[in-house]
DNA sequence: TTGTAGGCGTTATCAA
DNA sequence: TTGATAACGCCTACAA
């Protein structure tokens, strides 16, 4: 016998209350009278009822549902923060959808999401996105929940969760230059907007400004935060004439990368060259040597977000004035880093 | 001026036709007249409807919504099934929903989500869960469309996606005994029910008894498939007095933080000691040495279980009748095995 | 404290 | 081919 699913009606007839009685019961007992909240407890209980949600939202104009848009799940760095936001949200009561990679046309897929009840609200991690016209869409009489937590500098208009990576970048970089080294090179990372320079590529050279040392164009290797790309970083960097005795990388993959092909080509780290990645992935300390990084509060990251995003939701947040939260890095020494080989 | 979001009715009433007909022209356009079609469409742009999801599923009795259970989808082996998963979903149209190290009462907190079309079905990465409770949920005269994708061998009753796991972990444990190596440990990955052992430590224990090789229960390190506890195994493993000449671990995190710990006490692999992983993550081949490892095909996982959930959803696999895919790893040999060191 | 009743925005049935 | 209308299951004024 394929019964259907219990609604609220069949939890009040089993009661012997009012359909609202049973509402008031499941939203807020206090407005009931304890005799009564029982006895509609124990015929939820008796019936198995569960919400509907779908009737739930369309009455409530809220899907207590969160997006996440991040450019790619399977990258340990969003699938962590995603980890902490689902966390986080279920601790509200939201829960988390996701999306990845997305299609030809963002804006458009966004939009159908979150115009159509599907999600009260965006985090968004994908910077390459384009929130002006994300943000149009809220300012055309809709109000959009939004949140950006990524690498670039954000439009100011909309809230953002990010790292100091610039100030990150200029830490990791004083590292070096403080333990003895002048030539230094880096693994760039993407940059989200063609016009604009990857944030740790920006501190990079903030620091060696800083220090008065010259940053030479050849000691600028173009990555994609693969481990891959570190790789061909390194077989750039063995065809250099005049190398230098450090790399930062703008991520660990990379570094790790490039240290993996370094060794196959005999050079030896720290001894010959000093490597600093950023990221502090789990297999950072596990490498050979441990590497020296940048820590990102990743964790933190989803859940400052996720905060975040739940207080513009439910309206405690006035709109019109964006936060900015900015979290800091932590320098992580290891063994990946030493003064330089002294000169001939 | 704060418009609310346009309904179907402001769209009837801008193409001055009955929301009926603007349902059909979104749902069933073949149904309509050309001309009335076009008229619609217009309409639609014209006044920037977009469908409200939560009306559509409480009429549709579905959201159009999967669950994905995950034990943490901050491991990288999950995420990139949800990544593919996502893919794979968006492509039929629904959309993903993700719970990621479950509460207290699990069972509890799945049945709200199932129960509520808030999902139309299940798809389980976590093995810890009760299946037997989840299946009854369904027998109760709801259907709940369900698939598991984990290592432990899933309950029959329900439809699953796994790889080999019994028959890789042999095929990867014979690799080393056909290279000369008859003393094998093993880095065990954790069992996910009690009364069973893990799928891997059956497949190794297999490939012994089958090349009649003893197995000594010294030569088994428990671990939890984290980086630190391969590392732990390796400490257990400097203080055997007679040491075997290769290990097998459960998966290449492990096997990494292994080969990390006996490098620093100065055993040489593959020289000394022959590694052999499992999954091949990322970082595998950009180890000192390349690790040796089985291959999951991970994204396969992700895209065939959300095709048959999919199917099950939408009614074209016939309940009763669970299926179970099999997709088969890959031994990907590279540095870290080589024949045993001389005896003496 | 509890009940009545209307409507949230869709889609599907039935008629025209 | 199109339109009128009745649910889908819930919450919340408003009344009692």
């Amino acid at each position: 016998m394929a019964r259907r699913t219990p609604t609220i009606q069949d939890v009040a007839r089993e009661a012997e209350v009012s359909s609202a009685t049973v509402s008031r019961v499941l939203t807020a007992p206090e407005r009931v009278a304890e005799a009564t909240r029982e006895r509609v407890l124990a015929a939820v209980r008796a019936t198995g009822y569960t919400v509907n949600q779908a009737a739930r939202s369309l009455r409530l104009r809220s899907a207590r549902t969160i997006l996440l848009a991040a450019p790619n799940i399977a990258n340990p760095f969003y699938s962590i923060i995603l980890d902490a936001a689902i966390f986080a949200a279920a601790e509200r009561g939201y829960s988390v959808m996701v999306t990845s990679r997305i299609g030809t046309d963002p804006n458009r897929w966004l939009q159908d999401y979150l115009l159509s009840t599907r999600a009260d609200g965006l985090l968004l991690l994908d910077g390459s996105l384009d929130t002006s016209r994300l943000h149009n869409l809220g300012a055309g009489g809709i109000e959009l929940p939004l949140v950006a937590a990524y690498d670039e500098w954000p439009d100011p208009a909309i809230a953002s969760v990010l790292t100091d990576n610039r100030e990150a970048a200029m830490r990791a970089v004083r590292h070096l230059i403080a333990i003895g080294h002048t030539e230094i090179a880096h693994v760039v990372g993407p940059s989200q907007h063609r016009d604009q320079e990857n944030e740790r590529l920006v501190g990079y050279r903030a620091a060696m400004a800083e220090a008065r040392l010259p940053v030479r164009e050849e000691w600028l290797f173009q990555g994609n935060y693969e481990v891959a790309s570190g790789s061909a970083a390194a077989e750039h960097f063995l065809t250099l004439a005049d190398r230098p005795t450090a790399i930062f990388a703008a991520n660990d993959e990379m570094a790790l990368g490039l240290m993996y092909r370094l060794r196959r080509a005999g050079i030896s780290c720290p001894t010959d060259i000093s490597v600093v990645g950023f990221d502090d992935t789990a297999m950072a300390a596990y490498y050979d040597p441990p590497l020296t990084t940048m820590r990102q509060p990743r964790e933190e990251i989803g859940r400052a977000a996720i905060t975040e995003l739940i207080d513009q939701i439910e309206g405690t947040r006035p709109p019109g004035k964006p936060v900015h939260i900015v979290l800091r890095s932590e320098l992580v020494v290891r063994e990946s880093t030493a003064p330089p080989p002294k000169r001939r």
